[in-house]
RNA sequence: GCGGGGGUUGCCGAGCAUGGCCAAAGGCGCCGGACUUAAGAUCCGGUUUCGAAGGAAUACGUGGGUUCAAAUCCCAUCCCCCGCACCA
């Protein structure tokens, strides 16, 4: 059922443009979402933050928004060039990627070429959210990168606007380079190291006679401990000019350091083996140190050589004690085993949860045998050091920086090293880092690298501004946006590499990805004239831009009537700013954030985003979706599979807000169901029913008014699963217990019902509503029919009647159920008239003193005294606060439902009472006895 | 460590801002019943413990506190997840 009329009612809104908006006279409502990137289908993750920017324009629209949602494809940066080169090369892992996603064989070629990427998954990606029921403006849709014209002229405009503004500045940086290919190596062209980033040393320089000899370190602060120097005495050491002074540091180092912007030429070879014993002068400290041999220096990570702080360095630690309990090895060394053992570690940082000496202390407590442990070693450096980093604070003996915490004195410490030229800066990668060439990857400091100052704090003051003055969903990530707007910092907006714009003042510069996309919201208002071909590409300018976007005049003739351009201004007027700008939580420490930077930058206030929503993952069964876990599903099979409604309300179901949405796998046939018998029912009841109207259909109307304001407010929020809870699977409840009650419902009743029930459903399950919208005879489309309004509740005392009822049936059955008898006639008594009074005099005071006292100044009720007094106690220790309601007259309507109900006679304040129960009967308790 | 979010009944997941109607919605699972030749689907009931009259006790990470009353407020504490970047 599901895929058959997907595809009709998909043709049916095609051909009747619905999706299509442009301005009228209505209010508008502008929502998008992030574009997708081009190299591969959608999966169930992103379909959900898409979707819900579907349903949203879904709901807006039926409440009467004129409702623009377009989309559009990102082929900018590297990702797409690199997997076609794989591809071309014929690589096994990239063709088998293709595949899984379903791509046939013979189709794979074509992937060589990167331009067909773009094109490939544009189309099927149109294809395939068009199968699932969304309602989008495809005229609107676009690439980016130089492959648009119109698209690359507007990012043009976008920087040269930047530039103009100062917030654009060329500096230095570090990025992970192949030494064979002389090219930066991003994510995707590596064969192992995703994710590996440029990690800063400090490369500290130890006096030793007219030359230096180089030790890297990622911990400057720890430079009070040292007590020696570590060299592998098998390794051969250069000595290099560097910058004009003389290194000893490994071949590999100086090699690197040629990438570095240092200038190194290579004079000679010092041996090892040569160097232990004899003596340095250590920076910072001024202390002479001893030579020592380990095993642990890598020739290829820093310069070969380790500076010694066994206090705080698990393998400094291992490394001394190797020695120091080894003569032998020590003589064979040459080395005076006397002063190797006279080696102390020394207290210079005090670390929570450790005392002293944490290396010493950890490699104890992980039972560290030697310095070839290496396992056991690696574990203990990252524990030693991510807590030394947070939580450690420099000791006394550690001068001007005693007191302070590491991650403040390491970098004051650093600057106080180089500051006197005692130490220099080297980067290596993170980890092992190999190109898919299968060299191995160094860093390479690229100079007249661009910035887009986000670290400028004038920038960042309008920021915060754009941040407070817009509705972000859920609010508690407004907090998160003020804290990232604060820490960003100057990001490199440009690549040597890749797909995109050229920067338009330096075209050996391609505008990487998170650049290019920040502002492009506002290309939609007025890309369906590009993509009409309405103006040229080749003759759009700055001015044409800064006509549309910020109202400047222009006298220039681009080639379309005046008219048409100042339609396209009007567009933009219109549209602008967006509404919503629905994405996953990732993307709220770059993108998001970005996108508020540049729009402060280059739109004026009333142009700047009106709100974020932002939502989780999607896991499946509680695991997260993964290519390993290989639970990784496609948008495309599992609609091909389920149909698109079952599939949107799954996606729908799954979750809301920033925590992870949820997606039971089982869930989707019960929601399949559900979907068919809401759809039997609606065809087969419309129009049917009695005429008399009884309490319970009044009942039910303001039971289902008082979802539709809640649903209302859920929607506005985009509390899916709160809104299909409350806005389907309850109110289903409620139409069976409405059914269940009064056995035929009544016809205008049930006939509305339908309709509020099914235009509920239409932004979740668009199809199948429109199918029903279609058999109850409605002649427009269910997607753009009006959202059902709510109508105010005029009497509470019929939702409170029938609580009344079933607090009964319960009540009955709990007695039943303890008692086990099995009756034949249930007598129920209902609290007399005076409680009653007493009970709405509880209502309005609340507690037992003011109560009583307004009770007792009734003479009747003085009589009572005591009876009154207890019934006070009763209704104030059960929280009964109610209006009165006429239980007996409730009752009676009832009477056939209850017996039908529990199998028993029932029987309403009869005066046979052989066990005195009546007097238990307190207001909405009735007294029961059964028989 | 910093920033953010959490710890709820077999599981998933509401509730917590506005304390009481919360033994705590809903879904799933499980148990019993109806229907059926049977299974499935559907419908009804149950699903902390005790209870021969609708009640009570214990429960919302842990320990305190405020209050007539706390899953909800306060304090402390433990644990978990996410981010800490130049990667779409």
């Amino acid at each position: 059922m599901f895929r058959s009329i997907d595809k009709k009612w998909q043709e049916r809104w095609e051909k009747a443009k619905i999706f299509e908006a442009d301005p009228d006279e209505r209010e508008k409502f502008f929502v998008n979402l992030p574009y997708p990137y081009m190299n591969g289908y959608l999966h169930l993750g992103r379909a959900f933050t898409f979707l819900r920017g579907d349903i949203i324009a879904r709901y807006k629209r039926m409440k009467g928004f004129n409702t623009l949602y377009p989309f559009a494809f990102h082929c900018t940066g590297t990702p797409i060039v690199a997997a076609a080169e794989r591809i071309a090369e014929g690589e096994e892992i990239q063709i088998n990627n293709l595949r899984k996603m379903g791509i046939p064989e013979e189709e794979i070629e074509n992937f060589k070429d990167p331009v067909y990427w773009t094109k490939h998954f544009s189309e099927k990606m149109i294809e395939h959210l068009k199968a699932t029921g969304f309602g989008i403006d495809w005229r609107r849709s676009f690439i980016t990168t130089s492959l648009n014209p119109y698209y690359n002229k507007f990012i043009e405009w976008q920087f040269r606007k930047l530039k103009e503004k100062g917030l654009v500045a060329i500096g230095k940086h570090p990025v992970i380079w192949c030494p064979k290919c002389k090219n930066p190596v991003g994510d995707h062209a590596r064969l192992e190291g995703e994710g590996e980033t440029p990690q800063e040393f400090t490369l500290l320089k130890f006096e030793f006679g007219d030359s230096y000899i180089i030790a890297a370190t990622l911990r400057p602060e720890t430079i009070f401990g040292q007590t020696n120097l570590w060299v592998d005495p098998e390794i051969e050491y250069v000595k290099a000019r560097v910058n004009g002074e003389i290194w000893i540091i490994s071949k590999e180092c100086a090699e690197k350091l040629k990438n570095q912007e240092k200038d190194v030429e290579i004079t000679g070879k010092v041996k090892g083996r040569d160097l232990l014993g004899k003596y340095v002068k250590a920076p910072g400290i001024e202390r002479e140190i001893i030579i020592l041999p380990s095993t642990f220096c890598d020739p290829d990570k820093g310069t070969g050589i380790v500076t010694s702080v066994p206090s705080d360095a698990p393998d400094d630690w291992m490394g001394i004690y190797d020695l120091q309990r080894d003569k032998e090895l020590c003589e064979s060394f040459g080395l005076d085993w006397n002063e190797v053992k006279k080696i102390k570690p020394i207290p210079i940082i005090k670390t929570k949860g450790f005392g002293d000496l944490p290396a010493v202390e950890i490699c104890k407590k992980l039972g560290v045998r030697s310095q070839k442990d290496r396992e056991l070693l690696e574990k203990a450096k990252k524990e030693v050091y991510s807590m030394g980093f947070y939580t450690g604070v420099m000791n006394d003996n550690c001068g001007e920086y005693a007191g302070m915490p590491v991650m403040e004195a390491k970098e004051k410490i650093k600057k106080m090293l180089l500051d006197s030229k005692k130490a220099d800066i080297m980067y290596e990668p993170s980890g092992n880092v190999v190109c898919r060439c299968l060299t191995r990857c160094i860093v390479r400091i690229v100079k007249d690298q661009w910035f887009i100052r986000y670290g400028d704090p004038e920038w960042k003051k309008e920021a915060h501004k754009a941040v407070d003055r817009m509705k972000i969903i859920p609010e508690t990530v407004k907090k998160q946006f003020h804290y990232v707007v604060e820490w960003l910092n100057d990001w490199a907006c440009t690549r040597e590499f890749g797909l995109g714009t050229k920067l338009p003042w330096d075209k050996k510069w391609v505008i990487e990805s998170l650049s290019d996309s920040t502002i492009y919201m506002a290309f939609y208002t007025i890309s369906k004239y590009f993509n009409e071909g309405t103006i040229k590409a080749d003759i759009i300018d700055d001015e044409f831009f800064d006509y549309i976007f910020l109202g400047k005049k222009t006298e220039k003739d681009y080639g379309v009537p005046k008219e048409i351009l100042k339609k396209m201004r009007k567009e933009f007027e219109y549209w602008y700013p967006f509404d919503l700008r629905s994405s996953g939580k990732d993307l709220v420490q770059n993108h998001l954030t970005f996108c508020l930077f540049n729009h402060t930058a280059i739109f004026s206030e009333k142009y700047w985003p009106r709100s974020f929503a932002v939502n989780g993952w999607v896991t499946i069964d509680g695991k997260k979706m993964s290519t390993s876990r290989g639970n990784v599903t496609l948008l495309k099979d599992h609609v091909a599979e389920h149909g698109a409604d079952p599939v949107r309300m799954e996606l729908a179901f799954a979750g809301e807000g920033v925590d992870d949405a949820n997606i039971e796998t089982q869930f989707v046939e019960t929601v399949k169901e559900r979907l068919l018998s809401w759809y039997d029912f609606a065809v087969n009841n419309y129009g049917r029913g009695r005429e008399n109207k009884m309490r319970i259909d009044q009942w039910f109307e303001a039971v289902v008014n008082n979802v539709i304001k809640e649903v209302d407010e859920a929607m506005e929020n985009l509390m899916f699963r709160t809104a299909i809870q409350k806005g389907f699977f309850d109110l289903q409840r409620n139409l069976k217990w409405y059914l269940r009650r009064c056995g035929t419902p009544n016809k205008e009743v049930i006939s509305w019902f339908i309709e509020v029930q099914t235009k509920i459903l239409a932004p979740f399950a668009p199809h199948i509503s429109e199918e029903i919208w279609e058999k109850l005879g409605k002649k427009e489309f269910i997607s753009v029919s009006e959202w059902p309004e709510y109508r105010e509740i005029e009497d509470e005392g019929i939702l409170r009647g029938e609580e009344y009822i079933k607090g009964v049936i319960n009540d009955i059955r709990e007695i039943i159920k303890v008692t086990k008898i099995k009756g034949k006639i249930v007598y129920v008594y209902t609290a007399p008239d005076w409680a009653w009074r007493v009970c709405e005099i509880v209502e309005k005071k609340r507690n037992f003193n003011d109560s009583i006292k307004e009770v007792m100044k009734d003479e009747e009720m003085r009589k009572r005294g005591k009876t009154v007094s207890k019934l006070i106690n009763q209704l104030i220790k059960n929280r009964i606060f109610s209006e009165k309601i006429d239980e007996e007259d409730i009752l009676k309507e009832s009477k056939n439902f209850i017996e039908k109900e529990i199998g028993m006679k029932l029987e309403i304040n009869k005066d046979y009472d052989p066990k005195n129960k009546k007097s238990l009967a307190i207001p909405t308790k009735p007294a029961i006895y059964i028989e």
